[in-house]
DNA sequence: CGGAATTTTGCATAAGTTTGCAAGAAATAG
DNA sequence: CTATTTCTTGCAAACTTATGCAAAATTCCG
């Protein structure tokens, strides 16, 4: 049996059933585990499913998404969101953009903090409706899946409302001569408007994300005053440092 | 059976029930109460959900109060919300208003419909970001901690450039003479206007409500369409029958 | 086609996880 | 206060995964 029909039984398998174990696979492919571990590995690293403990389950939208909310790189975000928080004070009205840095941020914020907090990103109006004293807004429209935001004319025109103090710009790829670029286009306009519509923009960008460009450009570098990284010693941050960039 | 799969029962089984027992998780997956338990813990550790003694309750975007109350005549709402699905179908625009009985509503949408989702409600929010086929659309504005909606201008003006199939009213008090009412008054003009909004507006109660009054109004009685109750049998539904009004 | 190089496969062993159980501590209810 | 339930901790058994290796299969190339 050539090594495609096993993947492509298992990928059958998994749609039919929403989960395939290594023992079954074993026994319906006439291969040992160990095949099967190799076979579903190479799935896992297309992208075409997740592996988990004794088998695997398919992506989302299936029930088993919350496998993907897991957060990779949470010490180095928290570690980004507390050099964040140093920026934000009492009476202070701060945008936060969508995306897990964000949200890590948002999760931080202290109970007692007295803000206004304006934001499109789904998750993070869910973790700051319970926070006691901050003032908060979100800007309406269409609900993008992926991203968990809200974009569109009304998320723009209500951005174009607000004068903000503080912008902390979530994901995008920053680079030095091709600026701050997104993957989606609509999102990228909302970034955009979300920036003139603050005094001081904070880039949060691990270090992955740095030199590196998409397609869609949200703004020159320039616009970002700040950029928060996990690693602000890395002698490939001097580009930015030297274009009068504060890195934190 | 797969650990995900015991993870994704307890989430499911969580949002059905508003919360799970250990020792029924513990029969329902066939596995002892330990492994229960360190399942639990590991939903709470990646923040999914609350460990309580015994169990575990949801997270936000239900705080407990919230959380109070939609245990509290759950069945009944259940039952309601069966009523109001009869009513949706696909390729309609729905607007669905704050509250408990529209938030169950909201879960109970079956997977595969195809339906434009107007809200102002936080929680309804969070639940149909994970609804593979619905096209959501969120009212922007301040977010009142209270009743967990949106609110303001921000919400009326995008409201007013909409037109839905039908509006489900959630927590509000219906009297043949007063009409309907509600405890808020921003509140009650963000109602008035998603009715103005929707060809066919109706109204989730419970018979607790029907008859009671509060300070704002939000329309007159006629302004309904559909009274959803779950005693739809009392004899002081009667006035609203004889206005024709429909009650189910 | 022959034979070397490469890849795939299965196995053994060791290491790591998960699970259920037991005994004692802690919390809750009556 | 006592009885019951739930929680914690430690642990052993079962199971899963990682690794190195050798046999088998496949590919490549003249």
């Amino acid at each position: 049996m050539l090594k495609e029909e096993r993947l492509d039984y298992i990928l059958k398998k998994l749609q039919a059933d929403n989960k395939v174990l290594q023992t079954e696979l074993s026994n319906d492919l006439q291969v040992s585990e160990d095949t099967v571990r190799r076979d579903l590995e190479a799935l896992a690293q297309s992208g075409q499913l997740i592996k988990v403990r004794g088998g695997a389950i398919p992506h989302s939208p299936n029930p088993y998404s919350f496998k993907e909310r897991i957060v990779y790189h949470e010490n180095d975000k928290k570690h980004m969101a507390a050099k964040a928080l140093s920026l934000i004070h009492d009476g202070q009205t701060i945008i936060l953009d969508g995306g897990t840095s964000t949200l890590t941020l948002a999760k931080m914020l202290p109970p007692n903090l007295k803000v206004t907090v304006i934001t499109n990103s789904v998750p993070i109006l869910s973790q700051l409706v319970e926070h006691p004293s901050i003032d908060l807004i979100f800007t309406g429209g269409r609900i993008g899946k992926d991203s968990q935001t809200a974009g569109g004319m009304d998320t723009i025109k209500m951005l174009q409302r607000v004068k903000a103090d503080l912008c902390f710009l979530g994901i995008c790829s920053l680079h030095p001569v091709a600026g701050v670029t997104g993957l989606d286009l609509g999102e990228a306009d909302v970034k955009t408007v979300m920036m003139e519509s603050a005094y001081k923009n904070v880039a949060l960008a691990t270090s992955d994300k740095m030199g590196t460009a998409e397609p869609y450009k949200v703004c020159d570098i320039t616009g970002i005053d700040i950029i928060i990284t996990d690693k602000p010693e890395l002698p490939s941050l001097q580009p930015y440092i030297d274009l009068g960039i504060q890195v934190l």
